[in-house]
DNA sequence: GTCTATATACAGATAGAC
DNA sequence: GTCTATCTGTATATAGAC
């Protein structure tokens, strides 16, 4: 691992961004370092100077694949607790929507059980945030009053995120039901959650 | 393909089950016909000669693991559509998890879109026709004035359809979340969807 | 039908010149 | 830093004896 110049390497940074795009694409096995090579205009004995192995190659480029796997919620401290629930639901939508190529790709790894620690780790990171934020809403609706008495705010929240997981998951299997679209059950997840929170 | 010696061959069916069960522990890649010959104790060059290629080989072995698939409720049509759609859920659920294995095998094959169009058409039919009895239920709990007027049959089943992946491929991930188990999961989702198409 | 031995291809990784 | 040439391992598949 040579030191650097200034401001990174151009060649190891076009190296990473490529075999980022291809390991998405096309998974890590079915990925040879000489397609990565072609692609990158660059030789396979390179791209083994840069990195240690192709391990150690696909880990450098996960990481830069999970750059964008982050939570920005804005100001949603500002709303009541309806609209942060909706909120939150159409954040995720829409993050998966955003990055399919790429959530696929790690689910992908997750079910067949050859994810990296450090991919589990931050994505049930993230997942745990995102539950956590919604149980929280609904706890609060709950002692102030605009939501039932009796919500299960834990339960609630995994259900809903669980609703949501299955409408996204659908997406990548078949092209969803034949009849409805995502955005269909997306509506009716938040309405029927909803409807059911309210006192 | 030589001519099976009646009641089959049972060199053959021992390497397609041994085929079957690898192929579903470790994915096609990582099943070396060199450990297929070692478990089922026969050389490579045998399982050659009954079958023409690997590729063949998984997709006879594919036709064992997908047996099981099929869908049987019983005297369903006897019971009132509230007992239905339990009915309908927990077997879905029973299924999945009676067949672990193989189900992640295949939701990893449609996920990383190596599955061949006969796995998608076979598992799209199950899914069909489960949604199908779903949504029957439903209608005819409305039509009789069990359920709300207002239900939309299709689009409630199919949101119970997604909470139940959901659910289960939470199983795949992470081990579900850490305080719920699927198994609350699973009853609230029962409870919450049942009380919303209750009139 | 079943085996051993071999052909062929391609992968990841290394050696060494420039 | 970057290349060409090569080593080494392992995979699928074939040839041919029994």
């Amino acid at each position: 691992m040579t030191e650097a110049s200034p401001q990174g390497n151009r060649t190891r940074d076009r190296i990473l961004a490529t075999a980022a795009r291809l390991f998405s694409q096309h998974g890590y096995d079915h990925t040879p370092l000489s397609l990565v090579a072609r692609e990158a205009e660059v030789s396979k004995a390179l791209i083994l100077w840069h990195f240690e192995s192709k391990q150690d190659l696909f880990r450098a480029a996960l990481g830069r694949t999970l750059e964008p796997y982050y939570i920005d919620v804005g100001d949603i401290g500002s709303l009541d607790e309806y609209e942060q629930i909706k909120r939150l639901v159409d954040l995720y939508f829409k993050f998966v929507r955003a990055n399919g190529y790429s959530v696929r790709f790690i689910l992908d790894m997750m079910v067949s059980e050859s994810a990296p620690d450090e991919v589990t780790s931050h994505v049930n990171r993230l997942y745990s945030l995102f539950r956590e934020m919604l149980t929280k809403a609904i706890t609060q609706g709950r002692d102030n009053g605009r939501f039932r008495s009796d919500v299960r705010p834990d339960l609630d929240a995994a259900l809903i995120l669980t609703a949501l997981d299955g409408i996204l998951m659908e997406q990548f299997l078949n092209q969803a039901t034949p009849t409805n679209t995502s955005e269909e059950l997306l509506e009716h997840l938040k309405n029927t959650a909803l409807e059911r929170l309210l006192s």
